[in-house]
DNA sequence: TTTAGCACTCTTAAGCCAAGAGTGCTAAGA
DNA sequence: TCTTAGCACTCTTGGCTTAAGAGTGCTAAA
């Protein structure tokens, strides 16, 4: 069966409909709705060499047809026309990554609400990547009543992270700040990956003393810098999924937000992807548990050409792509252009 | 009508047995199940005169009865029998605080999961308050390769923020580790309400130039601190809400997942209880919308006497009570000398 | 190749009925 | 006076039937 120009327009007519009703649609609708110019007879042939080709299915022999799997995929592939947001709205988007915002962990997750609220669904931020990461500052800071310190440490994608932990009764403070001199002296600069017992060993070589204390706080650097630790998930909008109609069905719902819960699980969809750019999963292709009915649509965001990480939207696979895949792309560049500018 | 022995026991056999079943129960089966030596005509009377007085309903004619929001008050207060915790439980949950947790966040969400795992309902943990908090620590971190540098604050009562922030062009490193080494001595102690500007005046007594800069400084300070930032709400088992058969109903969950993610209404749930100690709020006694079909149990966890901060489980009305809260007792318990030991 | 016409299928909602659960009332018994 | 057996009554639930409605597939004619 081949597909002509009169299948794809019908099979456009039948997504397009079901995208924004809801309901199966049948071959009056379209010739009502739709004008191709032929009648709703035609209509049937063509909707149901269609069904043989995959592309489209019906619920039960007296219903209409939904899109399936195959039939979302041509859609989006081959037939759905590029959707661009109003000037209104890019402004806003704009306005929204004008606000003062420091840390680029605000950063994310306000990115994750302005998908939300702009698309109705579920909005994920992930990011930023720690790969090619080196670290910028290290220090070591006395907490004075207490038997602590404090260690923080920033890394050239902006991240910051800090770490309480017990230190011996004799360190001092002025040893603590000997011992940040000459940490930062020796790893600014190296990857993560570079803490390795060398660097170890030339830092032992400056400080004689405190070498126990010196391990602990590279043990601590390794820990609260691994590379999971700095691809955080910001999700948003978990109740629109309720909205949806398709999702009327409690179990379904279950599947949805047991995936939810599990971090993994949305970190593996999210970085599935490969490389940049945009990528849409529908229905079976995401080949993780529970969202076997939705779609998602990710897309990389970048600093000085290199991808810092992603951001994407959950929905139902019958969702709508056009608007998902416009908004996402007008954001996911805000976000870059806003982080170009934090990371200077 | 007056509330005598055998009312009593009738009423907590049907409180009782309902959240076993989370079905209606009948005279036969509170007859059958629980042997009060009388027949079921006799438990009618008897459920008849409850319902009259207020403790018991009636879903429809001919089904059993469930208890009033009135009835559970009147369990939990009156008539649940405390229920210890196996001592293997016991052991459990102070394993679970056993593992290194040197950041007073991390404590914090694990206490929401063990909660949330143990019960099966929705836990949060909220806190540490930040009242009574005064500063500790105060430093600026130079970033080198950019034009930003770190304030770190740590308070009194653990809690450790930071926030990047742009310098002018003619700002040293040296000048920040001063300006660290003043801000410090001027506010190490005082309480986050008074960063007002006779410090501000002060500081700058010492510190000739940079005014702008310190100025930054003592904003973002108290901003970062601000008192509700302190009060963070962690959460988790939010899909435990969706097992519940009462929850069948998508609209029901609707409005609780609503409720949750509004993190205000959240933490005025947890803060109306008045100072310390259990607290049960039943149904209707919850004022927040979306939530009156809902059981709070909160409880306060104190360090060194001091209230810091609530737990607590959010459930059906139809909630396990005396179990909720024989857990929630033993892990408040447990987190109290978790921070006990955390702040020394 | 297209389309009008029509029989056919399947879902959905409504109505009906029988079964089951549980009640309230009454009258007899302790 | 309190308890309880007995019974009529009410209400829900599930199954069944029916009618309406939507939409299809097939056939035959244009």
């Amino acid at each position: 069966m081949r597909m002509d120009e009169r299948k794809k327009r019908v099979l456009a007519a039948v997504v397009q409909d079901y995208i924004l009703t809801g309901e199966p649609v049948g071959s009056r609708t379209i010739a009502r709705r739709y004008n191709l110019g032929v009648s709703p007879a035609t209509i049937r042939n063509e909707m149901a060499d269609l069904e043989e080709m995959g592309l489209l299915e019906q619920p039960h022999t007296s219903a209409g047809r939904i899109p399936s799997d195959s039939g979302y995929r041509y859609y989006v592939d081959c037939l759905m026309a590029p959707e661009k947001l109003t000037p209104a709205e890019e402004e806003y988007v704009r306005r929204r990554y004008n606000q003062k915002m420091l840390e680029i962990e605000q950063v994310l997750e306000e990115t994750a609400r302005l998908l939300s609220e702009m698309t109705a669904y579920t909005a994920v931020a992930l990011g930023p990547y720690q790969n090619n990461a080196v670290l910028e500052q290290v220090q070591v800071l006395p907490v004075y009543s207490t038997n602590k310190a404090l260690l923080v440490a920033i890394t050239s994608t902006g991240l910051v992270e800090h770490r309480l932990f017990v230190i011996p009764e004799n360190v001092t403070p002025e040893d603590l700040s000997r011992i940040s001199r000459v940490l930062n002296a020796k790893l600014q600069g190296l990857a993560l990956e570079e803490l390795r017992l060398e660097v170890l060993k030339d830092i032992y070589r400056e400080v004689a003393e405190h070498r126990g204390l010196i391990k602990q706080v590279i043990d601590l650097l390794q820990q609260v810098l691994a590379l999971e630790s700095g691809e955080k998930v910001y999700l948003e909008g978990i109740l629109n999924i309720l909205s949806q109609p398709e999702f009327k069905n409690l179990e379904k719902v279950k599947d949805i937000l047991a995936f939810l819960e599990r971090e993994e699980a949305l970190r593996r969809i999210f970085n599935a992807a490969p490389g940049s750019g945009l990528t849409v999963r529908i229905g079976q292709e995401n080949k993780e548990e529970g969202i076997d009915k939705c779609s998602v649509v990710t897309i990389s965001y970048a600093v000085e050409g290199r991808i810092r990480g992603k951001v994407g939207l959950l929905g139902p696979t019958r969702m709508h792509y056009s608007r998902a895949i416009s908004v996402l792309q007008c954001v996911a560049d805000s976000l870059s252009r806003a982080l170009e500018q934090f990371y200077r």
